[in-house]
DNA sequence: CGCCCTGTTGGGGA
DNA sequence: ATCCCCAACAGGGC
């Protein structure tokens, strides 16, 4: 980072709507990239002079800086001080960008739709607890609302539930505390084993290609359909719970007593 | 070959 | 508050 951006093409319009590509273009172009943030799925660029870019992944997306060769679907291209780029790559073409032009415009966007960052000190098992109370939501779902925990996804829900040994379909509100504690945890323990599996640490996310070994070969039950639970052997399976393929252990995950 | 389903996600309308 | 559909594409099963 530090470099300058010389130049910004954004080949797919659809990429930073309802901004326009000349507006994003235009309040980024000459600009020097003074750091790289993330909050959440969202990933910005802090640029001198108050102004952020800032772009989400989505399903698809990649950002990739430095290849020689530009790939199929490539969105936008960045023309970084000295030559080198910085691209967007988007086979499915989910993924997003736009432009703030201050600090609290950038704050109001994420505060809107974002909750607690899940390894903030402030993020506690208490605080996590009390946004349950009164949810009648599938617990899965709550995980995967952006605004109760940023970050959290599909595969991480999964996972973290797994852990916990609560069922996805589980009404959020009705789980009892000790359990939500566990689960507390449970997606800490979950996110961490991706960021390791990763290659990166909680501070930096920065690395991408350290990865060690198969980040899927880390799944203790997510896309396991019809495979033996780690813990006790029995079948995993797979339905659909907040519009989302959903893995779980029947034996380890019991469903909720219904009354 | 065509049709249908699925999917590391989030926004908007019902 | 919650649920459902949708965006656009690739890849696999039938």
């Amino acid at each position: 980072m530090g470099s300058r951006i010389e130049q910004l093409k954004i080949l797919d319009p659809r990429w930073c709507e309802p901004q326009r590509p000349s507006t994003v273009s235009k309040a980024v172009k000459g600009r020097k990239i003074c750091e790289l943030g993330r909050r959440g799925k969202y990933i910005f660029l802090e640029l001198e002079g108050e102004a952020y870019l800032v772009m989400h992944l989505r399903m698809t997306g990649t950002l990739l800086y430095g290849t020689s060769v530009e790939p199929a679907h490539t969105r936008v291209q960045m023309t970084l001080e000295g030559g080198s780029t910085l691209l967007f790559v988007d086979p499915r073409r989910f993924g997003t960008g736009q432009v703030f032009s201050d600090r609290v415009e950038l704050e109001q966007f994420f505060e809107f739709r974002l909750g607690m960052e899940p390894f903030a000190e402030t993020f506690t098992a208490d605080h996590f607890v009390s946004l349950t109370r009164g949810s009648r939501t599938a617990i899965k779902a709550f995980l995967l609302d952006q605004r109760k925990v940023a970050g959290v996804g599909n595969i991480y829900a999964d996972e973290a539930l797994f852990r916990a040994r609560i069922h996805p379909a589980h009404p959020a509100g009705r789980i009892k505390r000790e359990r939500l504690e566990l689960l507390h945890g449970a997606v800490l323990d979950a996110l961490a084993a991706g960021i390791e599996a990763r290659g990166a640490t909680i501070d930096d996310f920065r690395h991408v290609d350290g990865a060690r070994g198969s980040f899927q070969d880390r799944f203790l039950v997510h896309r396991r359909a019809d495979k033996p639970c780690p813990e006790c052997e029995t079948t995993i399976v797979k339905t659909r719970v907040a519009q989302r393929g959903t893995y779980f252990c029947p034996n380890c995950q019991r469903p909720p007593r219904s009354r």
